[in-house]
DNA sequence: TTTTGATATATGATTATCCATATATTTAAT
DNA sequence: ATTAAATATATGGATAATCATATATCAAAA
């Protein structure tokens, strides 16, 4: 079970804050895109997201090649307004708006790449 | 300035999740009172209250012998809807309905000392 | 159809760093 | 002298970063 200190443990790296943020933005995101968007190194990307996964804040779904990553829609009730306050507190960041930035500008997305 | 990660980092610690938590409900609460509600040794209490003096989210003010601490109310905006979620969801838990009772039953209080 | 290679992701293993706690000591107020 | 609070130091434990490698999927060529 998910503690109060536990969760916000899950929020107190800047790695995983981003991650989380990108995804409540996005709804649904490959380890590839979310690599590209915090121009950070796979291993670490995939190191914060299994973190998360373990404690229940994101789900994963393998499509292909590639692995999703979404926030779990069974999270405890008493974290969804947390996660909304979160979400209005990152995304006016300069940082954020760096990362969208990348995400948008990423050549060969997953996604893209089916759909032409 | 207090950055989201930095402010989430305060609050994924169980020691400063309790006593911020309580001092929202108290208002304003010595050191020894909250070494005696969360049952846990002066320094540990002192060295966690200063981490959130110095992160900006708690205010200290000495009173004669005591130090009263009290939440900061010059907070930064984006953090107060995320203290009051907080508040919500550590209230509920059994460890602080202990530490409210054990804050209760405190004998040689301060406050009620000055009183009688 | 098997093999080769490319891409995507995860994970050992190692190292470094940070954090929390305990004990002891010190400062400050009465 | 006593009580309240802070701090210094050491230490154990958790956390994070990195490199290298393993696994899995897919595409395309032989």
């Amino acid at each position: 079970m998910l503690t109060p200190a536990q969760f916000f443990k899950c929020l107190s790296d800047d790695t995983r804050l981003r991650c989380i943020t990108l995804l409540q933005k996005e709804g649904k995101l490959c380890v590839c895109e979310l690599t590209a968007a915090l121009a950070l190194s796979q291993p670490k990307i995939s190191r914060h997201l299994a973190s998360l996964r373990q404690c229940g804040l994101l789900q994963d779904s393998r499509e292909g090649q590639w692995v999703y990553y979404q926030i779990n829609p069974a999270v405890p009730a008493w974290t969804a307004p947390l996660l909304i306050n979160a979400l209005a507190a990152v995304e006016s960041t300069d940082q954020f708006s760096i990362d969208q930035g990348r995400l948008q500008q990423m050549e060969n997305r997953p996604d893209t790449a089916l759909c032409c």
